[in-house]
DNA sequence: TGTGTATATACACGTTTGGATATGCTGGGC
DNA sequence: GCCCAGCATATCCAAACGTGTATATACACA
């Protein structure tokens, strides 16, 4: 598991997960949405992929990804684990709740 | 932010901060708990404090490190961002409420 | 079959990283 | 004031990393 911690330490993988986030992509497309050239993203996407972070799919000369969401759902659990303090587990549903976008409930603030 | 998804990469630091989610802790028992010299472990807590993740307090000679919650909460918004589908939004919110242990529901079988 | 396009791999290079060892600094007890 | 314990900093080193350029491979289409 602690492989996927390393894997998205490097700011231009996690660009390309979240551009894949909005559906299946071809190389040519992350690299349009990266700021280094096309081997450069072919070897983060080997990476990503050796991790188990994405799944590919030929489609006649194009080489679709995909993002596969299972090891981030691993790495969610450890943060949850150690980003909230034990107690208050009630206002951490309302968060959950609410969302990333919510307002600070008053237990958050200073 | 992506500060600390580098920081976290490393295992020796994140070992620390699933010890320091116990509790203040001085450097001397934090050695104790890692694979690495004191040098190490010093170098370490200088790159987890200037990311944001711990504080430090003075007591005698000793030096206590403490958790600092905050910059988690932020990463594990990316990770809550990506690690799900944007639709099933009752089900995410299910998985939370069991916590991680729970068994897979349906929704999430292949 | 030949040519262009999409993608992967090879190679070379400079930079960063984590570790060990050695040393410096500070505060407490005698 | 001395000495020891706790911790930080300096230095060196090997390994890992990310990038660019060049090249190889695979497929499509005429």
């Amino acid at each position: 598991m602690g492989e996927v911690f390393a894997v998205l330490a490097d700011p231009t993988r996690r660009r390309l997960v979240e551009v894949l986030h909005d559906g299946e992509q071809s190389v040519t497309e992350l690299v349009a949405a990266v700021a280094i050239q096309q081997p450069g993203v072919s070897r983060h996407l080997r990476i990503l992929h050796e991790a188990g972070l994405v799944t590919v799919r030929a489609s006649g000369q194009r080489r679709l990804y995909s993002l596969r969401r299972q090891p981030l759902r691993e790495m969610e659990a450890w943060m949850r684990r150690y980003a909230h303090d034990e107690r208050d587990r009630l206002g951490r549903l309302a968060d959950f709740v609410d969302g990333p976008a919510a307002k600070p409930s008053a237990r958050n603030r200073k």
